[in-house]
DNA sequence: GCGCCGTGTGTCAACGTCAACATATGCGAT
DNA sequence: ATCGCATATGTTGACGTTGACACACGGCGC
């Protein structure tokens, strides 16, 4: 900065009012500033700066490190919404839920150099961690709401699942199954949640929901237990990898899908509608999320406000893997469970 | 920190050398310090740090805004490495490969607080963005090597797409087909060349290889035209998401996989195994890969060494996609082209 | 003609840390 | 007894930036 004051004839002050836009600046002299910088291809110390502002226009994210695809699609939409608003993303991984590991992971944020932080972390993964947030510093919670002590955004995860269900339920099917996220998981419980109680407001008894955890493997199991029952008409997993576990099981017991079994997914895999068949499934938007997420934060951290964002909704697909379920129905299937 | 000095009874400095273990200090005053520092609750500026020390301790990563799973892995393996090793990650979004758009990544990056920089991001795409990489700091390249400019990590492409081509002419394949990837993608090259050598080496007409764009889609429009040629029997595709269109379009028109046709993906996209039928897939290591990166670059930082690490390996996983072709190999299958 | 205000620019100090140097003590070797 | 060295701690200044304040100039109103 100093080269530059001296190279433009003018003061170390001059040169930084020049660069923040603020203040009194003779045009001339703004320009002669200006040239410098260029020609010395001058840039502003961030450390510096933050050592004098105590701002350091980043924020940084916590989040696991093998995440879903969907939460790695926020991340991304964080990070250019961030970029856009002239902040820094500083990525914090955590490869586990254990107790110290999450908590190493704020310890190491607060040492860096954050304005605030988004969560990206399943809320019950949070509690059973037991960490406490550290105050002082803004924080928004993205996937988890943990008891609105902060702000967080997120997936309209009720309004999502109903869609499915009662897809399945209009295309004529007796009633719908399900494949659930991790016991874990706070999106697995509010689609479980509201898979029951869509059922249960159209007068449908719901059957005992199968666990997953969001792999295609735990899907293919519980896709083998499914298909032990003729009475399965209807499938609503909780994430599109599970359903295309569940599909792989119906079919190595040469079920036809849709023809004997219906399945529906969630989240919207940009590949599911290549796969075979393309699969019906509840379109999310985490480009969004990830974008709210980064205004959320901000809000805060400028205003102190702590407005509350709006859920995310989702689209229902409708593609080949969900049809009206055969005319067998003629003779009502058996309801075990 | 002057604080904390008070509250122990010593100076700043002394506060300093317990903090960062250098220098000498008495056993008594360091558990005095180490107290006060507890009950304080104290932690390091890192402005300051940075400030004083020219050093920020973290490390940029410019990547692709919508990326490959590959890479989103990597970029992963990469912040828990960079963790690790105590650096923070700060992550530099770009979205498209626009001139300006990259150029402007990189002066952001300037202007925030790294100590290095690992790009991941396609070759080619950077040499159309006519960018010229800043000097001054280190810079380690992923997915590209770029003449070499650059210290480079990268998967080990080539023995990828032979270990597929050699494994469908060993089923007893007349020829492999091809769906390539983008021609603008260096990985997406060097499979596709390593695949016509490895015909070529055993004597073997290349077939016109089909291009792609790694989308599923594009694998489906490539299956619509290998599947209007009954000579094709067995189909490479360098990466998993076009196999799983091709997949789709074979069965599609009532052809069996493996039966008639054998499909290979690259990349071993985890849901491979739960597909139908389960992908016979080029198992990458976007993890180790990541890992290397960050290695190689704090190498640079420390020492100025340039090392050249080697490529990843990868290893072939044989499912049920790929199988030996229809005994209707007696009568040698017409050669097209 | 005087003071006031808006404009344009410079000086100084401080942000928190740490390298360099200065100081101080004790112990063994000469 | 003296010196040298290892150990242990304090003092000072500088990293690059910017807020607070001071200063200088010209135009305006009374």
């Amino acid at each position: 900065m100093e080269d530059v004051a001296r190279e433009a004839g003018v003061s170390g002050q001059t040169v930084s009012r020049v660069v923040n836009a603020r203040g009194y600046v003779g045009a001339a002299t703004r320009e002669r500033v200006e040239d410098a910088m260029q020609r010395l291809g001058y840039r502003p110390n961030s450390a510096a700066r933050a050592l004098r502002s105590g701002r350091f226009r980043a924020i940084g994210v916590i989040m696991f490190s093998f995440s879903s695809y969907g939460n790695q699609r926020t991340l991304d939409a964080i990070a250019v919404r961030a970029s856009q608003m002239g902040y820094a993303l500083t990525l914090i991984p955590v490869e586990s839920s254990a107790r110290d590991t999450v908590a190493g992971a704020f310890r190491r944020l607060e040492e860096h150099a954050v304005d605030g932080i988004i969560i990206v972390i399943e809320a019950h993964q949070l509690d059973e961690a037991e960490v406490e947030i550290p105050d002082g510093l803004p924080v928004v919670l993205v996937d988890s709401n943990r008891g609105a002590t902060h702000p967080f955004v997120d997936t309209d995860q009720a309004q999502g699942a109903r869609l499915a269900t009662e897809h399945l339920l209009d295309l004529g099917h007796h009633t719908v199954w399900h494949v659930a996220g991790p016991a874990k998981s706070y999106s697995a419980e509010r689609r479980r949640e509201s898979w029951r109680q869509t059922l249960e407001a159209r007068g449908v008894v719901a059957p005992e929901p199968l666990q997953g955890d969001w792999s295609a493997e735990s899907g293919y199991q519980a896709g083998l237990r499914l298909r032990k029952d003729d009475g399965v008409t209807a499938v609503f997993a909780a994430n599109d990898q599970m359903a295309i576990g569940v599909v792989r099981a119906f079919r190595e017991a040469g079920r036809d899908i849709p023809g004997d079994v219906s399945v529906v997914g969630f989240d919207g895999l940009p590949d599911a509608a290549q796969l075979w068949p393309p699969l019906t499934t509840v379109q999310q938007h985490p480009e969004k999320v990830g974008a709210l997420a980064v205004d959320a934060l901000l809000a805060e951290l400028d205003g102190g406000e702590r407005a509350q964002t709006p859920l995310v909704s989702t689209e229902l697909v409708v593609r080949q893997s969900s049809a009206a379920p055969r005319s067998r129905t003629a003779a009502p299937a058996s309801h075990p469970t």
